[in-house]
DNA sequence: TATATAGGTGTACGATCGTACACCTTCAAG
DNA sequence: CTTGAAGGTGTACGATCGTACACCTATATA
């Protein structure tokens, strides 16, 4: 009966030597890594490790990671399903949040919620919105908008009087332009850190 | 006087690579990634590029990347403050959202919001909680907690009576144990994705 | 035109790379 | 105990690594 090859815990090692080093190991390296005297055992685990989508392999045979080494952080189910029994941890999937939260990072931007024009749709001052420019928004996506030389960010609406920007607090109304009104972008997501 | 260096372009570049392979390059990687004929003249970027924390060496003299490559998104300051123009995006700062908001990746996992009992407090149903095992909670913490066999997430509290959880929607009511409960972890974040 | 500064080319060397091959070891089941 | 499956050791080779050294080039200024 063949021995058993602990993936989850080379998963784990892999993680540990990115976060401390921001690069890939070599085979030599990744052999002082598993406890292995001989690199040449690396290839096995790498392999698999490809196979399931941790690893990539260059053309010119260097090995690379993918998010699934790279994110950081443990991705479970609902809250209701509450956390995991410590035989269920073994091999958790993790998530890069950078990737699963900005299709295009080359358009994308990270700013500061400063105003409360939202709070009723769960913004709140001091969030982080996440702003993708040069799309075009559709009615009610939240858009950060400049409008008359004022920067803001409201619901994005379009009527027979032309462009509207609704606020999500009932202290504040709806405007429209009197001079200009250029998108900046549109929020893709929003970000609340508790300290 | 002397020839000028574009060193954001080199950090574009850089992140290029990354995202692509998932690791660090070589020199001649660099060299040919700058357009360079020697990988000796990727030494002074490198050595800039390190100064500024873009970039760390390892004590056998691998490269490896910091968040300022491998973070995905470049961060500005207020929405009230708006998108910069295009001279001024030239050395935008970006940030890994998985380093921002995680202090302990073994201990934090990413959880789906399932109820309204926090809509209140501006976390709807779908939103992500990142939620942090093993600390202590204070008063007013976010907590997810198994209650008599039930998880649930809500305001945590004391009092002479003992310990109780509040919502943040004035449709649910102060609850305590009667049987049995454990703190399974303390939410450190929100994030919400619009699609 | 000359100059100084900062960036870039070319070569070479010991160290380390990924790969290939032969061989050995562990472990549960029969 | 034997067996077979899967994991691991050891060695060697051409390719590539990081580093060091010598030298060259581009550019604005005086």
């Amino acid at each position: 009966m063949p021995r058993t090859l602990d993936i989850g815990e080379k998963i784990a090692q892999l993680r540990s030597f990115y976060k401390q080093e921001g690069r890939a190991p070599s085979y030599a390296e990744m052999a002082g890594l598993f406890g292995y005297k001989s690199k040449n055992a690396v290839y096995n685990p790498v392999n698999k490790l490809i196979d399931l989508n941790y690893l990539i392999r260059s053309a010119k045979g260097r090995i690379g990671f993918t998010a699934k080494i790279t994110g950081g952080i443990a991705i479970l189910g609902s809250v209701q399903a509450g956390f995991p029994s410590p035989a269920e941890e073994e091999l958790i999937d993790t998530i890069n949040l950078d990737e699963f939260l900005v299709a295009r990072p080359e358009a994308t931007y990270l700013l500061t919620v400063s105003g409360d024009s939202m709070i009723e749709a769960g913004i709140h001052p001091g969030d982080l919105v996440l702003v993708e420019k040069g799309g075009v928004p559709k009615k009610s996506d939240i858009v950060v908008a400049q409008v008359d030389g004022e920067w803001t960010m409201k619901y994005f609406g379009r009527d027979k009087e032309g462009v509207y920007l609704d606020p999500a607090n009932s202290s504040y109304t709806r405007i429209r332009p009197e001079r200009s009104m250029a998108i900046g972008g549109i929020v893709k997501a929003v970000v609340r850190k508790y300290a």
